[in-house]
RNA sequence: CUGGGUGUAGCGCAGCUUGGUAGCGUGCUUGAAUGGGGUUCAAGAGGCCGGAGGUUCAAAUCCUCUCACCCAGACCA
């Protein structure tokens, strides 16, 4: 190995030796975030914001090819909206921010900075349903929004956090189940194809469930510590929150009916998912698809005539096919600088122009999933470096679920269950009560992270009490 | 919230036990050479030692209180 490779591991905490460490390391020398001024709040720079962008574009096209149209709401919610559903309130007002003060003078009713926006969509939907003609409404939001945690790590949990929260309403309660589903698989495609995190979707357990939902659906991805990171959820809400907010309709036969509703979420954690699915001691490995540069063009030797003028004449030809390409043409850093720099940074592909590519007429590649090096041809260059895009893309989902699937254990006693979350997933016969759910969690602080749709009948009993069980769970630690 | 740790130059740290006007590495600026895997040399700029109070002739250093961040756990849509 070239003597650099001692001095990279200086820089970046491996992640053998401390997980958590390595996840911080690369955050903030990769220059994706620094932490703000204000408790447990991050701010996102213009690298991370840039994934986030790419990540938005793809996402919210899927949304609208689902029929889905977004819509922006306030992002403070009067104290009485949000009491009107119990077990909501319940759920989320230890950590609600509270807005007392307008101006120098105290408001007669305080408002909340929301920490999700279920009161005042329910609030908006009962003015705008009426008849059975009106449904189904199909919005979703992006924006930002707050909860007051008490541990914060940038992107996974954070106080304040960018996010989409869509909220549907239905007629009946199949259209809503359908809904729901629909939207978790939306969020397996994006995940899987977008992101390349391979992810289990299921059922979540009652206790699991978000506050105020009949069932919550999730996706649940696999980091490279073995914990689960949940990277989206799917709710179905029944008429739970349609009951307190009155959101009736005049239906087909003539009677008022409660109508039904969904919301599905995802936020800027899925980039702390990908960063931690992906990357690498050397830094960050973004796939293709979200990659604010997907190539870096590094002139070698740029001060000798010729060089500088042929990256850039290779950089419009790849722009103009829509490769989003920078051209690093600093004078002040070495390549060897350069080259680390940017595999830090996670660019996908690094394309090396000197003067002994421009006289063979071609670029030497180097993949940063592999780090395998290669030579590719002036001509047809477009075409080519597309394809060794999709290759990237599709190979670094192949090894993070290979990665994964040699983590999933099955277990049948505690012991084994134990022994399996310190290093994956572990799946199991539960008998459905909440005791048995808990004492997993106190004893091997692991918890059900989904019912997968795919069960398997590993046993007959319960992992926990032995008596009769027919719900298989995938369990875990979890972020 | 509980336990442990850390706050000194942009970043990473030493100095603190045994008080005596603040140091190293890196980065930054300027110049020269170098240039296909973190180059080299030279000359510079940069710090109310997290904050408040106290002890003292004198505090980065000792005492008290506070704030922030990190790690482990608890909690948590």
């Amino acid at each position: 190995m070239p003597k650099n490779e001692k001095q990279f591991v200086t820089e970046i905490t491996p992640r053998e030796t401390d997980f958590a460490k390595w996840y911080t390391d690369v955050i903030t020398k990769s220059d994706m975030v620094d932490y703000a001024p204000i408790r447990g709040c991050m701010v996102m720079k213009p690298y991370a914001m840039s994934i986030w962008e790419l990540i938005q574009k793809q996402m919210d096209q899927m949304f609208k090819d689902t029929g889905h149209q977004n819509v922006a709401m306030p992002m403070l919610i009067p104290e009485s909206l949000l009491l009107k559903e119990a077990e909501h309130v319940e759920g989320f007002a230890p950590e609600v921010a509270w807005v007392t003060h307008g101006g120098n003078d105290l408001l007669p009713e305080r408002l909340a900075i929301r920490p999700t926006s279920e009161t005042l969509f329910c609030t908006m939907y009962a003015k705008w349903v009426q008849s059975w003609r009106d449904l189904p409404l199909l919005y979703n939001q992006w924006c930002s929004v707050m909860r007051w945690e008490k541990t914060t790590r940038p992107f996974l949990r954070t106080a304040e956090f960018w996010w989409q929260e869509g909220h549907t309403v239905h007629a009946t309660a199949e259209e809503a189940q359908e809904e729901t589903l629909k939207m978790l698989g939306v969020y397996r495609d994006f995940h899987e194809e977008v992101l390349a995190m391979p992810v289990l979707c299921g059922l979540k357990t009652d206790s699991e469930k978000f506050a105020g939902a009949r069932a919550t659906y999730g996706v649940e991805s696999m980091m490279q510590d073995g914990k689960s990171l949940q990277a989206a959820t799917s709710h179905n809400f029944g008429t739970n929150f349609s009951e307190p907010f009155e959101i009736k309709f005049l239906d087909k036969d003539g009677t008022q009916k409660f109508a039904h509703e969904t919301s599905w979420g995802s936020s800027t954690r899925m980039i702390g998912g990908l960063i931690m699915t992906h990357g690498d001691d050397r830094g960050l490995c973004i796939p293709p698809r979200v990659a604010p540069v997907q190539a870096v063009i590094l002139p070698v030797a740029q001060h000798k005539e010729g060089v500088l003028e042929a990256a850039r004449a290779i950089a419009d030809r790849l722009k103009a096919a829509g490769v989003r390409v920078h051209v690093d043409d600093r004078d002040t850093q070495s390549a060897g600088w350069k080259f680390n720099e940017w595999e830090m940074r996670g660019v996908p592909v690094r394309l090396e122009i000197g003067p002994r590519d421009i006289e063979a007429r071609c670029v030497t590649f180097c993949r940063r999933d592999t780090l395998e090096k290669g030579q590719l041809s002036f001509d047809g260059l477009e075409q080519s470096l597309a394809d060794l895009l999709v290759t990237i893309q599709d190979a670094m989902f192949a090894k993070a679920k290979a990665y994964r699937d040699a983590r999933v254990r099955d277990a049948v006693t505690m012991e084994e269950l134990t022994e399996g979350v310190q290093t994956g997933f572990v799946r199991a016969m539960w008998c459905g009560c909440p005791e048995c759910e808990g004492k997993i969690k106190e004893t091997a602080s692991a918890t059900a992270r989904v019912m997968p749709f795919e069960q398997a009948k590993l046993a007959d009993t319960c992992v926990v009490c032995g008596k009769p069980a027919d719900k298989m769970v995938v369990w875990a630690k979890a972020y």
